[in-house]
DNA sequence: AATTTTCTTAAGAATTACTTAAGATTGTAT
DNA sequence: ATACAATCTTAAGTAATTCTTAAGAAAATT
C-alpha cells in the first residue's frame, strides 16, 4: 500500500464467520489483523496493541458498536468503520454519524470493504493524525522525498520503476537493518517468496546501476554475505 | 489555538445532535460555537456576530446551503466549510464547489473535521484578509486561479469541465506530489475507489488534449509509471 | 587449491500499466 | 420531449517494466 508501513486492524464482530472472512481478504493486501467478539474484548486489545483502523459491527453483544464508538473515541483517535446490516435502524446509523468515519452495509462487497479500509488508512495517515513519514530521508547524499517519490544520488534525480522505488524505500526507511532476500520479496511483493531469490538480486543489481557511482564498489546499498541486503546509514 | 486569538465558529445544521456534537469538539479546541438550524437564521446571525468560519450542511430548510453559500459569499471573504451526506449526488457537491473552501462527508470523523478547521482558520487569519487561498498558481505558463475558477494555458484560457477542474486544482495545488489513481479518485469524487482507474485515465486524457501541446510528450501532466501522476513544478 | 555456495550480470520473453478511440449512458438545458 | 454536454465503459493498441533463464565472478568452506 502506502509507505512500507505495518498497518494494524481490530476486527469487532460477534460472528466468527464474519471476523475470519474479513482477515482473509485484508491479509491479503498485507495488512495485519486483530479480531475481538465484542465491545468489552476490543477496548481490551486497543490497550495491548498499537491499532490504526477499527472496524466495528453495530450490533453485537456486550457494549454495542454504538457505545463502543464513543468509548473508544474519548481514548483514540483512529478512524472506525461500521459494519450495520440493511434492516438495521437507520436512526442508529444516523448517531453514530459524528462518531464514525464510514459505515457499510451487510452483505459487503469484501472488495468495497478492502477498498474503503485503504482510504481511511491513506487518510490517516496523511492527516499526519498519524505520526511518521513524510519527511526526506537523506543518507550521506542519497535522499528519497516519500511525497514526490524522487529519489536523488549525487543530486541528480534517479528514474526508479515501483518495484525499484519500493524496495530502496523499504531498505532507506529502515537504513541499516539488513533484509533477507525473502523478506524483502514479502515486503514488496506483498505475497510469500517461493522461488524469488533471482527475482530480487536482479532487481538489486538496477537499482545499483542507477545510485552508485561505481555499482562494483557500492557504496550506499551493500550485501551482507549469506544474509541479505541493507542500506549503508 | 496559537496566537490568543477568539474564534468563532458559526455551525448551520437542521440537525441538533450534529450541531452540539461539532460545538463539543470546537469548544475542546478554544473556539466560540455559534449555532443556527438553517440559512435564514444564519444570515441572521452573521449580522450580529463576528464570525470567522461557517460549517454549512447542504441540505436544510429554508435557504439552503447552496443557496446559502452565494448569499454569505457577495457579503463576507471568510472561509466556509460544507457538510454533506455521502448518499447526495456528488455533482451537486461538485457544482457547490465554487462557493465553498473544504467539504466533508458524514459521517465525519471528528479529528478530521477539527483538523479542517483549524487550517481554514490559520489560512484566513494568517493570509490577512484570505490571499492565501485565492491566490493565483502559475507553473511555468499554466495557471489557475481558484477565485474566478479559470485555468490557462500558454496564455489562453482552458475550457474545463468540473471533474477536470478538481483534478487540475487537486495537483496544481499539490505540485511535485505524485498522487496514485486511486488518490485522486478518492479526493476529486469524494468516495473510495475500486475500479475508477479507467475513468480517471480517461480524464487526466482529456485535460492534456487541453492543456497540453503535444498531448504525448506531457510538459505539465506527468505520469510517474506504476505510482500515478503529478503536475510538473 | 578445489569445491560449493552465494551473488552479479546480461538479454530476451512475458506481463503489466498506460494511452487512446469510440460508443453508451447519464444528466442538464431548451 | 429533444438536443446537447459531460461522464463512464469497453476494448484495442502501445510502451515500459518485470521476470526468467543462464552463465560468469566472488566469497566461504573443505
Amino acid at each position: 500500500m502506502y509507505q512500507m508501513v505495518q498497518y494494524n486492524v481490530l476486527v469487532v464482530d460477534d460472528e466468527k464467520e464474519i471476523r475470519d472472512a474479513i482477515e482473509i481478504y485484508l491479509k491479503n493486501e498485507g495488512i495485519t489483523v486483530l479480531k475481538a467478539k465484542d465491545g468489552i474484548e476490543a477496548l481490551d486489545i486497543l490497550h495491548q496493541h498499537e491499532v490504526h483502523l477499527i472496524i466495528l459491527d453495530v450490533m453485537m453483544p456486550r457494549l454495542d458498536g454504538i457505545s463502543a464508538t464513543y468509548k473508544i473515541r474519548e481514548q483514540k483517535n483512529i478512524p472506525i468503520i461500521i459494519l450495520s446490516a440493511k434492516s438495521e435502524d437507520t436512526d442508529k446509523i444516523l448517531g453514530l454519524q459524528v462518531g464514525a468515519d464510514d459505515y457499510i452495509t451487510k452483505p459487503f462487497n469484501p472488495m468495497e470493504l478492502v477498498a474503503r479500509v485503504k482510504s481511511q488508512l491513506r487518510r490517516y495517515v496523511s492527516l499526519g493524525t498519524f505520526e511518521g513519514a513524510n519527511k526526506v530521508i537523506d543518507l550521506n547524499g542519497l535522499t528519497l522525498d516519500p511525497v514526490s517519490k524522487e529519489v536523488k544520488a549525487h543530486g541528480e534525480i534517479v528514474k526508479l520503476t515501483p518495484i525499484e522505488y519500493k524496495i530502496v524505500e523499504l531498505l532507506m526507511t529502515n537504513a541499516g537493518r539488513v533484509f533477507s532476500i525473502s523478506e524483502i520479496y514479502e515486503r514488496v511483493w506483498k505475497e510469500p517468496n517461493y522461488n524469488a531469490e533471482n527475482t530480487v538480486a536482479v532487481h538489486i543489481r538496477k537499482i545499483r546501476e542507477k545510485i552508485e557511482i561505481d555499482s562494483k564498489n557500492p557504496r550506499f546499498l551493500k550485501v551482507v554475505w549469506g544474509i541479505g541486503y541493507k542500506m549503508e546509514k
